[in-house]
DNA sequence: CAAACCGGGATCTGCCATTTAA
DNA sequence: TTAAATGGCAGATCCCGGTTTG
C-alpha cells in the first residue's frame, strides 16, 4: 500500500485507479468488493461500530483525485460517506468508458454522490435501458452532466423498464419518448405507479368533461407537454380548476383547450398561474377591454399566461406605443411570442418605412428574422405599396 | 407567389420533505 | 435508527421555417 500511495501523487488519475483496481479485477469487484472492504475494515477495528480508518480515507482520497467537490458531496448525501463500501472507482471507469470527461464525472459525483453506490452490472443494465431510447452514449452523458439525479436517484431498473413499456403503450411516438427522456428525464425515474396516476388522472378529466377518448386525450396532453409527468396531479388539477373557473367555457371547449395549446400551461405553478391571470385581467381592464376579450386571448393563445407580469406588461405597452391595438393583438396573439426587444426593433424599422399596421395587419411581426428582413427590403424598395 | 398557419426546437434542475427499506 | 428511495416544488420564452392556403 505504501508504494502505491507514494506513486499516486505522480500518476495520472486514470493510471492510479487502474493500478489500485489491480488488487481486484473489475469483474470480481462487482460482487466481491463489498465483502472485501467489510473484511478489511472489520479486521482492523474489530468492534468499533463506525470504523473511521482506511476505508473512508481511501474514499476521500479517490474522490479528491477525481476532482470531486467532496465538501459539497458530503453536505448533500452524508450517508454515502458512512458506508462500508462504495464503488467510486467502478463508477468512474464505467462513465469514462461511456465517454464522460473527468470534469463531467466529477460534476456528477459532486452533485449526486449516491451514484458511487451503484454496481457496474447495475449501471450497465440501466445504461442499456436508456439506450433503448437514445441512439448514442454521448446523448446520455450530456443528460447525466445536466441532471445526474435523474439517472441515479432510483436503483430500480425493473421499474424503469416498466415505465418505458408503459409510456410506449400510451401511444407516444419514439420521437416523443426521446424528447421526454432528453428534456424531462425524471419522468423515467418516477415510480410506474406515479406515472400511471397522472395518466389516469388526465383520463378522468377527459371523462368528466364528456370526452369520448380519454387515452387519446391523455396522450395529446403529454406529447404537448412533456413535463406534465414530473408534476403532481394536485398541481395540474388545481390549474385545471383555476382555468375552468376563470374562463367559464363549455366542457367541449375545455376539452379542446386542454389537449390543444392549453396543455402547455397546465404545469405552471398554481400561484404563478393565478397571478398571471389576475395581472392580465387588470391590464386588460385598464386598457378598456372586457374579461371576454381576455378569455378570447387566452383560448387562442394560452401561452400568454406563461409570460411573467412585468414582461407581459412592457411587451403590451411596447406594441401599443407602436400603434398597434389590443384588438389586433387578440386577433394575432403570436406576436407575443417575440421578445420585447425584438418587437421594439421591428416596430422602429417599420415606422421608418411608413408601414401602416391598420391597413396591413401585424402578422409581419410574427416571422423569423430572415423572413422579416426580406420583407423589409421589399418595403424599402416599393414603399408606395404599403403607404 | 406571398401570407398565414402551425408546430417544433432549445430546455428543466437541484434542493427539501416524506415514506420506505434494511 | 439510518440511509435509500421517492415525491414535490419553484422558476417563468423566444425564435424558426415547413406546409397549407388563398
Amino acid at each position: 500500500m505504501s508504494a502505491l500511495s507514494g506513486m499516486t501523487a505522480l500518476l495520472s488519475l486514470h493510471r492510479s485507479l487502474t493500478l489500485q483496481s489491480r488488487f481486484m479485477p473489475v469483474a470480481a469487484q462487482l460482487t466481491s468488493t463489498y465483502l472485501a472492504r467489510r473484511l478489511c475494515s472489520s479486521s482492523k477495528t474489530n468492534d468499533d461500530p463506525k470504523p473511521p480508518g482506511t476505508e473512508n480515507e481511501s474514499l476521500l482520497e479517490n474522490l479528491n483525485l477525481m476532482g470531486v467537490d467532496v465538501r459539497k458531496a458530503q453536505e448533500r448525501q452524508p450517508g454515502v460517506f458512512r458506508r462500508a463500501f462504495t464503488n467510486e472507482q467502478g463508477v468512474h471507469q464505467f462513465l469514462q468508458g461511456k465517454g464522460a470527461s473527468r470534469k463531467v464525472i466529477a460534476g456528477i459525483i459532486s452533485r449526486y454522490p449516491r451514484a458511487i453506490t451503484r454496481s457496474i452490472a447495475h449501471l450497465e443494465q440501466r445504461w442499456g435501458l436508456w439506450r433503448k431510447i437514445f441512439k448514442t452514449d454521448e446523448e446520455i452523458v450530456s443528460i447525466l452532466d445536466r441532471s445526474p439525479e435523474s439517472f441515479f436517484r432510483s436503483s430500480d431498473n425493473v421499474n424503469l423498464e416498466k415505465n418505458i413499456a408503459f409510456l410506449t403503450s400510451l401511444g407516444l411516438s419514439t420521437k416523443d419518448l426521446h424528447r421526454m427522456l432528453a428534456t424531462a428525464p425524471r419522468t423515467f425515474s418516477n415510480s410506474l405507479e406515479l406515472n400511471r396516476q397522472m395518466v389516469e388522472f388526465l383520463e378522468d378529466i377527459c371523462s368528466e368533461l364528456g370526452g369520448k377518448n380519454p387515452p387519446l386525450f391523455a396522450k395529446n396532453i403529454i406529447s404537448r407537454n412533456l413535463y406534465i409527468l414530473i408534476k403532481s396531479t394536485k398541481r395540474v388539477r388545481t390549474n385545471i380548476d383555476i382555468l375552468r373557473a376563470s374562463l367559464k367555457l363549455s366542457d367541449a371547449e375545455l376539452l379542446v383547450l386542454f389537449q390543444g395549446p392549453g396543455a402547455e400551461i397546465l404545469d405552471l405553478s398554481n400561484e404563478y398561474l393565478k397571478r398571471n391571470l389576475n395581472c392580465l385581467e387588470l391590464k386588460m381592464v385598464a386598457l378598456g377591454y372586457q374579461k371576454a376579450d381576455m378569455n378570447k386571448l387566452i383560448i387562442s393563445y394560452p401561452l400568454v399566461l406563461y409570460i411573467g407580469p412585468d414582461t407581459l406588461s412592457s411587451k403590451l405597452d411596447c406594441l401599443l406605443q407602436g400603434g398597434i391595438t389590443i384588438k389586433q393583438i387578440i386577433e394575432k396573439p403570436k406576436v407575443l411570442d417575440y421578445s420585447t426587444q425584438n418587437i421594439k426593433g421591428r416596430l422602429e424599422q417599420l415606422h421608418k418605412v411608413g408601414y401602416d399596421f391598420q391597413r396591413n395587419g401585424i402578422n409581419i411581426l410574427d416571422s423569423s428574422k430572415k423572413r422579416f428582413d426580406a420583407k423589409l427590403e421589399k418595403l424599402k424598395a416599393f414603399p408606395e405599396e404599403y403607404m
